[in-house]
DNA sequence: CTGGGCAGAGAACGTGCGTTCTCCGCTGGG
DNA sequence: CCCAGCGGAGAACGCACGTTCTCTGCCCAG
């Protein structure tokens, strides 16, 4: 680990915290586990992030940047744009089927930091926030009324929780299926 | 705080427990914190609850009984069927309005525990199930087709965990007015 | 009145962890 | 070849907290 650039052990110390922190909860994980799983020294960790919190909110923004990217790039993929909107719950039924699934990392965060910690409820809030604003601009693409923004917005994030609660993919499909119908009668 | 009797002393230990873990999250508060706000000594809470996770195990399951059984009066107080349903919408409202309201206090301990206490897990579990449940009796009793549960679940769902993010109201409307939706639909 | 045991207050213990500090080796410029 | 300084390893520090222990006083059976 000899001469390591920064951007490099930035990468990835956050690479390690997404990954220990997402499984096994922010309060779970210290910062020497991080050290370990990432091969960066706590010197250099502490150079990076002053304190815990903002490795936490690094941690949060960049996997917003990355979950969005993918389902964004998922979505791309299907030509009608009804379907693009549907194709958000396809992209949640494949997201809940992969490995090491546990329900939305900010939602988890925020039952975990909500509370206490601010920089924490800013990124969550700010990543919903991109999330629905995301899902309005698929349904004004369709040319279908704003109004539906918030009942498919509402279905996903219930689907998102109690994939996590059931471990199952189920809700994936259930939410679908009733987006479908509310597109139906719109 | 003389001659306590067991049961009191339970019933106070938890009010504290609820009144805390709810708000503040439930590793940011200490056993002792719980008994200087509950007036039940140590010994005594250790006697009651051998650890602290069986202490948040009955406040989860205490609350739980509790949540429902309001949320059920408030549906009784309507006549008819399909009213009821939506009725579960208009308490979601209230229950937002509340103070201190914070989100739904088993989806927050899932996010703070669910990776690491199965006792926590299985009450999340149970009182989800149990909320599912209810729906699904309410759809009945109105002689409409039980596939109607899983969207009105997670709309229900998805508006607990926004308006705890957003500390908005607002989600309990939007899910209500598609739930509406739904129910025409039917 | 007396003594034994229960209960509360709070100290004590052990541990985990966020954060900082110390020490040492390596590297690269003179 | 020499030395200044950067970086890593990991010890150290301070604190918080779950859990247990000790001490003291009170209540009540005899």
């Amino acid at each position: 680990m000899a001469v390591m650039d920064r951007a490099v052990a930035r990468e990835q110390a956050l690479d390690a915290a997404e990954e220990l922190f997402y499984g096994r909860g922010i309060q779970a994980v210290g910062m020497d586990e991080i050290r370990a799983a990432s091969g960066v020294s706590l010197k250099r960790l502490y150079q990076l992030f002053p304190a815990k919190e903002q490795l936490v909110e690094a941690y949060l923004e960049r996997r917003d940047v990355r979950w969005r990217g993918r389902l964004a790039e998922f979505v791309r993929g299907r030509e009608d744009p009804e379907e693009r909107i549907l194709a958000v719950f396809d992209w949640l039924e494949h997201w809940f089927a992969e490995d090491g699934f546990r329900g939305c990392a900010w939602i988890n965060s925020y039952g975990e930091l909500g509370a206490t910690s601010p920089r924490v409820v800013a990124q969550v809030r700010s990543h919903k926030r991109a999330f629905r604003a995301y899902l309005a601009d698929l349904i004004a693409d369709a040319g279908l009324p704003a109004t539906l923004t918030a009942p498919l917005f509402l279905l996903a994030e219930g689907a998102m929780v109690t994939a996590g609660i059931t471990a199952t993919t189920q809700p994936a499909r259930e939410a679908r299926r009733a987006a479908a119908v509310l597109l139906q009668s719109a």
